[in-house]
DNA sequence: ACATTGCCCATTTTT
DNA sequence: TGGGCAATGT
């Protein structure tokens, strides 16, 4: 019965049979935290806890799905169904939707990313008439984020002459009044931002006692995976929730705390045993993942910073390899060096692309490793940056389908009214947002109501508008009685956004349509896997809060079989075979921003532990002499940490040359690959990893490999398909033909193919998409 | 109402 | 260096 918990080590178990009280969990890197996550649920249910009564809060979606996932095979599906467990964002959004009404929200409130809330500032300051040199709408923005995560509202921002000392001093006096406004429109508009999220959440449990202890007597259970990178906001709903049965249990690991930019809070994790009575504490320190060379080498590095809790991660894996360094010229060579690494590693010890992850400080570096990895046909994928949802043409569809919804959502309605054109200009909205925020209504309801009010609108225009609300209306009716796929097809091309794309016919053009297409076969399989499900209808409103908290790192990547490009920020919880660190350099990593005080400096140090973690088996770090920045090239030194990791851990694989002059010019900047160079940057063979055979897991890995027609887009080599003269084939696009002619080799080998719909076309086979007819 | 030009910003990290 | 957005002119 109980036999799964021969799963865990002595150390895993404790905190998984500790029943109740609270509990803090401390997790070293690589030591199993959400194995202890994934069996306390699992145990707890098992000794009759209902699963109605978990609430446990996760990192990622990704992550919660996968939880449930295996608690489900460890003690059944229909147990699971009442477990709630998500992100912050996503558990309280839907706790917003059942009570959010008491604070005067519609159950079908928007939800406004980073860009909404950024454009509605942008427009309160320009309505204001302010400056917008000095009031920077994306830095007003980050600063109200930072107070309602704070829980500075409003009114304890007027009550608070520090704070309003502090922005008058930043000569942004009235940072105020638009923060009252920006509160105000959003109310107005049924939205609510990310912050909102948290922060109404704990505004309903302060007001409304009844509500907090329907709650509080519901989640009599309560696990936080990632305490160290809670903020206040989400400290105090947490605090609130598990006063009454104390059964809270708190999961992280201090060194790893890297997000108090966003208001994350180190103090949480390291008062808790403050903040709760008698609580246990766990130490899970023994390390599974890396060679005992990464685990010393990154123990190293964390004991240079002073504040934390006592905790030795140790490993029983193998000594493994040291640490290859490595130094560049120039950001390109780098990028060339890491290409040329991945791809010799790949064929020495055949290994699928998905055991290699390249780390990076910032998203702007991707760029000179995208180009290196391109060169090299190794198939990447990068993670971040903007996401599929954040593309114009996706927001827009995404703008119309919010409207049906909720059209009171104004900046939904603002992208829209006029795309595609129909006559409404920037005259006319402006005058419909003065007489919206006078009459204290929604843009939409201004426009239900022109008849009534005089706004000097001409009559053409009035019909136009009117044609526009008739349209959403129409959409309306047509949401009650169909699925969300049903209506988002007819919205996409009734509004005419499909056509506005395919007639631009430009190869953007195009692509904009296509991804609109990719939208709609999103919605077509979020809908049929919402049929699934007992409880969820499918509908729209969950595919719109699906989007809007979706995330990157949501999506799954399984059997995706590529290079990972990320931000170190991201990889937080991740693992691969072989990782490189690139730009460690000063100014970079640390981040020039970082390093006015000492806290900062420590968050960065953090983040260099989180990313040395991250590798099973080998890691590189790599720093370039020279680095394209803000478009010029500049001098970079090697970073601070490269002195702070111990020698007996890293080999060197370019060694300083003190004889050498640093060249003033590098060869790199005039443009060309040069091979020569190339073959000298493969690292010059240290000590080979370990030759024994894979691992179950890898071989697992390495069959899921298989050619996958049409994407990636562009292939590798080895997955160019064989032709020879007469051979058939089947191309997605042109239909089926037969090949009249080959020419060119390797990477440039391309066929001449006559179609059966009579044209002849020249095909470059790495990009060409054809299926060989047997 | 639309297109072109030119300016500004970015490069710290994101739910 | 490049992209996105706004002002400007037609």
């Amino acid at each position: 019965m109980n036999q799964y918990l021969e799963h865990l080590n002595e150390a895993q178990k404790a905190p998984v049979l500790h029943k109740d009280g609270p509990l803090m969990v401390i997790a070293g890197a690589g030591s199993g935290k959400t194995r202890v996550l994934t069996y306390r649920i699992a145990h707890l249910m098992q000794q009759g806890v209902d699963s109605f009564n978990i609430l446990a809060l996760t990192f990622t979606n990704k992550a919660a799905r996968e939880m449930k996932k295996r608690i489900a095979e460890l003690v059944g599906t229909s147990e699971t169904k009442n477990l709630w467990m998500g992100t912050f964002h996503s558990v309280f959004a839907r706790l917003l939707r059942y009570d959010g009404d008491k604070l005067g929200f519609p159950s079908n409130f928007t939800i406004y990313d980073t860009q909404d809330s950024q454009r509605l500032i942008a427009s309160i300051i320009k309505e204001m008439g302010l400056d917008k040199d000095i009031y920077k709408y994306k830095q007003i923005q980050n600063r109200i984020s930072s107070y309602k995560n704070s829980l500075i509202t409003v009114k304890a921002y007027f009550q608070n002459p520090e704070l309003m000392e502090a922005d008058a001093m930043a000569k942004r006096p009235r940072l105020g009044d638009i923060y009252q406004e920006y509160v105000d429109r959003c109310f107005k508009s049924g939205a609510m931002d990310f912050d909102d999220l948290l922060l109404r959440t704990n505004e309903l449990l302060t007001r409304f006692p009844d509500v907090l202890l329907k709650y509080q007597d519901r989640f009599r259970y309560i696990l936080v995976d990632e305490y160290q990178d809670t903020n206040h906001s989400q400290y105090l709903i947490v605090k609130a929730l598990s006063d009454r049965y104390q059964n809270i249990c708190v999961v992280g690991d201090d060194a790893q705390s890297i997000y108090s930019f966003r208001g994350a809070n180190i103090t949480n994790i390291l008062n808790f045993q403050r903040d709760y009575d008698d609580v246990a504490v766990y130490r899970l320190e023994q390390n599974y993942r890396s060679t005992k060379n990464i685990v010393n080498a990154a123990n190293a590095i964390i004991a240079k910073n002073k504040n934390q809790l006592e905790k030795v991660v140790w490993t029983a894996n193998d000594e493994g390899n040291k640490i290859k360094l490595h130094r560049s010229t120039t950001d390109a060579e780098e990028g060339r060096f890491v290409a040329g690494s991945i791809f010799e590693n790949k064929m020495q010890h055949q290994l699928p692309n998905n055991h290699f992850a390249v780390l990076y400080r910032t998203n702007s570096q991707s760029r000179a490793i995208e180009d290196a990895l391109r060169k090299r046909d190794i198939p990447y994928r990068i993670y971040g940056g903007l996401s599929f949802y954040q593309r114009k043409e996706i927001k827009d569809v995404l703008s119309y389908l919010r409207l049906v919804i909720n059209p009171k959502d104004e900046e939904a309605l603002k992208r829209v009214i006029n795309f595609p054109a129909r006559g409404i200009g920037q005259t006319t909205i402006d005058r419909l947002t003065v007489a919206a925020n006078h009459y204290g209504r929604s843009i939409f309801e201004i426009i239900e109501n022109l008849d009534k009010i005089d706004l000097k609108i001409n009559s053409g225009t009035q019909r136009k508008l009117e044609d526009f609300v008739n349209m959403i209306k129409s959409f309306q009716i047509m949401n009650e009685n169909s699925d969300a796929f049903t209506l988002a097809e007819h919205v996409s091309r009734k509004t005419g956004i499909l056509l506005e794309f395919k007639k631009d016919g430009t190869p953007e053009g195009i692509a904009r349509m296509e991804n609109i297409e990719e939208l709609l076969n999103g919605i077509k399989d979020f809908v049929e896997g919402q049929k699934e499900l007992a409880d969820a209808k499918g509908d729209l409103t969950e595919f719109l809060e699906d989007v809007a908290l979706a995330t990157d790192m949501d999506k799954d990547t399984s059997d995706d079989d590529r290079v990972a490009l990320m931000t170190i920020h991201l990889a937080k919880g991740l693992e691969f075979p072989y990782v490189y660190i690139v730009g460690m350099e000063e100014d970079l990593f640390p981040s020039a921003m970082s390093m006015n005080t000492r806290s900062e400096l420590e968050e960065e140090r953090r983040l260099f532990y989180v990313a040395l973690t991250r590798a099973e088996q080998q890691a590189y770090l790599t720093y370039t002499q020279n680095r394209y920045r803000w478009g010029k090239l500049i001098d970079a030194e090697p970073s601070r940490f490269l002195e702070e990791i111990d020698e007996k851990f890293v080999e060197n694989l370019t060694p300083a040359d003190p004889y050498r002059f640093k060249p003033l010019i590098s060869a790199d900047i005039f443009g060309e690959v040069d091979k020569s160079r190339l073959r000298q940057n493969k690292p010059t063979n240290g000590t080979p990893p370990p030759q024994g055979r894979p691992s179950p897991d890898q071989l697992r890995k390495l069959r899921k490999i298989r050619p996958n027609l049409g994407e990636p887009s562009v292939r590798s080599q080895e997955d160019i398909p064989e032709l020879s003269i007469g051979t058939r084939v089947n191309h997605t696009r042109f239909g089926k033909g037969e090949v009249i002619r080959l020419e060119g080799a390797g990477n440039d080998k391309k066929a001449e193919i006559r179609f059966e719909r009579g044209d002849i076309k020249k095909l470059l086979l790495r990009f060409a998409k054809l299926e060989v007819l047997t």
